[in-house]
DNA sequence: GCGATGCTGCGGCGACGGCCGAAGTCTCGC
DNA sequence: GCGAGACTTCGGCCGTCGCCGCAGCATCGC
């Protein structure tokens, strides 16, 4: 049984499956396409080329892979296809690589002054990151209003009522006392911050109230003016919370 | 700014860092020395050469660009090497990898009978996965012990008084109020099962109390005559909710 | 000391896969 | 309809990378 019999371990099923995946994924320009489309909006082709920054025959014919796996859903639309990502699932794989990666190769982490923008606030999939998305999760466990256990949270009956009052449909939070509430470890934070249901409708609420704003071309969002003003106000999150080197404590 | 300028799309570093990381993982070989060392063990070079189905060369090369990347801790001892995963960061991404390819591909799912074993329980990384892990988060939320809110848990009070009983630590419990209880997309079941300190705990102590035994070259672990009698006890876990098609309901 | 064992580095081979441009299909707007 | 635009398919080129065997270092056992 130890002998020279080398042409299988025992797990090569799944290593195969592993590998396949995880080598979609490990080319630069489909790397660059899941990333624009982490922010859970439906992209054209053309656009994900712009993205991949390869041409459009080559981006089809990643668009065509990573659909053919699973990774991407299609949407024909007019002589447009819209391509987004086929679910929560594979965002959190996507999340959970850039942890690893940045948890390892001390050097080769130049962190670009071209992605403070991300780093201080950006989407993820769905729901808010970066400073100001562990800000307000901080936020709403410093006045108990949500529990964090170990990376994991529930929603206290305070915080439902806050949440009530901050203009979030109570129905997100309670279907059969189950609060939809995850969390998502945060690449660039190393650590958690608010996501499922209860972190889309934060998110779907900051927008509408005009708190922050999408920026063109990438996943950052900007923190608008009455934004600043407001979770200063709601959360009690100050400039100083988001400023570089300081993670808000408390 | 719409124009012509292909060379580069905004977040080409992450997207390179993502692409690096995940083209590691994305081959053939590299994944199933992942998979051989996400129960959390230490291998010899040798022992994954094995695992990998290639040469000891071959593997050697392997070995050093995932230990290069921050993937793989080394540990000389002797003249053997010993190589271990570098966190639960990476096990985690492989975890979530697993679960997008579960997820994605309808077709081309085998689901060899080879790895019945796996599916029934295993170990991942440092807990407990597969129907076994899963019927045991759903026995301690059954019994009001665990509040699963969306995929993510809580022990209550009567669940660390049952867990103590059990002879679980309770400082696993309690270090500040913080029960270290994460959850963890099991990959083949498709739904949360206990992972963290309170996991790992879990984990040890059937193991401790012979209920699980290891299974040699393999993450499976296997349920001892001992283990049905005490899971059927202690927990409520009859052979039929560890059978194929009935994942545990209550 | 010596040989055996475990692991790594090197050179060369072969194949997989990404890339592009040109041609083909479909849809829209006039 | 007819041209323009969006997207895909095809063929061919070329670089990258995984693979092995052999040689070179360490370490262990006698």
């Amino acid at each position: 049984m130890t002998s020279t019999v080398p042409p299988a371990g025992p797990a090569m099923i799944s290593g195969n499956a592993l590998a396949s995946v995880a080598a979609l994924i490990g080319d630069v320009a489909r790397a660059n396409i899941l990333l624009a489309l982490m922010d859970g909006r439906a992209l054209t082709a053309g656009e994900l080329a712009w993205h991949a920054g390869v041409s459009a025959s080559t981006t089809s014919g990643h668009l065509a892979k990573l659909a053919d796996a699973g990774l991407l859903d299609v949407e024909r639309q007019g002589r447009h296809r819209y391509y987004r990502l086929a679910g929560a699932d594979v965002a959190r794989a996507v999340e959970a690589l850039m942890a690893a990666a940045a948890a390892g190769p001390r050097r080769h982490r130049p962190c670009g002054p071209r992605d403070e923008a991300m780093r201080l606030a950006r989407t993820c999939y769905d729901h808010l990151a970066g400073r100001l998305g562990t800000a307000l999760t901080d936020a709403l466990v410093a006045r108990e209003h949500l529990v964090i256990a170990d990376g994991l949270g529930l929603v206290t009956a305070s915080g439902e009522e806050f949440l009530a009052g901050f203009g979030i449909d109570p129905s997100v939070l309670a279907p059969g006392r189950r609060p939809a509430c995850r969390t998502c470890l945060d690449w660039s934070e190393r650590r958690p911050h608010l996501a499922g249901r209860l972190g889309s409708a934060l998110r779907h609420r900051c927008l509408e109230l005009g708190w922050i704003a999408p920026v063109p071309h990438s996943r950052a969002v900007a923190i608008t003016a009455p934004g600043r003003r407001g979770f200063a106000a709601e959360f009690g999150i100050l400039d100083g919370h988001l400023a570089v080197a300081a993670p808000a404590r408390g």
